[in-house]
DNA sequence: TTAATATTGATATTGAGAATCAATATCAAT
DNA sequence: ATTGATATTGATTCTCAATATCAATATTAA
């Protein structure tokens, strides 16, 4: 499916589906949630893949520009994507003591925004928050 | 005012209030809105001080562990820093036309995302959300 | 004054990511 | 199948923000 998304994405262009691109996209959607270009990398070379990390990121890059895949922010370790074809719109909250990342969608949280570029005369295209904390094990751990 | 926090915050740490910490600090609190160190170190160099670029990126370290700034978030240009002493907590729209930075605040968005933690068994410790779109002078400019 | 310690700026180093480029692969037309 | 135009590749270099190192200097407390 989502093949079938990026190689029309490439015919447009005049680009190409190569195997170096296809791998990409294999183990990239083999992620659940966010990952870095680099664990990416790592992952394709341990399928005995031989794809170089130029090509991870170039790849990228086009996955970002046919929608597939989005930039999620940077961090200390490199830029954080997110394969988010098919995924609904949602925020995060992320574990400030194990990393852990909770999905989350709120119908009041868009609205509310909505309400408030309209006040604003912003043209909202889109949005991402993030809440710090912690989860409910690292809440227990801690007591 | 801001200066006693920082030389108090130096002080219980066995640290010194020196000149070039004193010209970080007072350089960094003029800017009204966002900053990366690039532009804080070209700022301070502006005065005639003599401050290297090491000694900034170590005293913005020093002033976000002593709660006196924030850092925003990693960009192109390098991270965002933002003076946050006194400042109300607010959240971001940010235009993506012309960069410019709007700073609102909603008492029910707060709410909601405090309702959601308490449902998620998530323990909110803090939250930064960016709203990305066009500002009304840009969303003229393209009609 | 002296010893202990903190600070500085110059410089080197790191790491993510982009740019470059020669070698290679692919496709369309013959 | 061959050719030529063009896209792709990986190796490498380059850039740039940020950190680490370190010798020289400044500050403080005794």
């Amino acid at each position: 499916m989502e093949k079938k998304v990026f190689n029309k994405f490439l015919k447009d262009r005049g680009l190409r589906l190569t195997k170096a691109r296809a791998a990409v996209l294999h183990l990239t959607f083999s992620y659940r949630g966010h990952f870095n270009p680099e664990s990416l990398y790592l992952k394709i070379k341990e399928t005995g893949m031989k794809v170089s990390r130029a090509s991870v990121y170039r790849t990228l890059s086009l996955l970002c520009e046919c929608g597939l895949v989005e930039r999620v922010r940077k961090t200390e370790q490199g830029t954080l994507y997110e394969y988010t074809f098919g995924h609904e719109h949602h925020d995060h909250m992320l574990c400030i003591s194990c990393g852990e990342m909770i999905e989350f969608y709120s119908e009041d949280l868009e609205k509310i925004q909505e309400e408030l570029c309209r006040k604003l005369h912003f043209k909202g295209v889109s949005h991402s928050l993030e809440i710090r904390g912690n989860c409910r094990k690292c809440q227990r751990r801690k007591n």
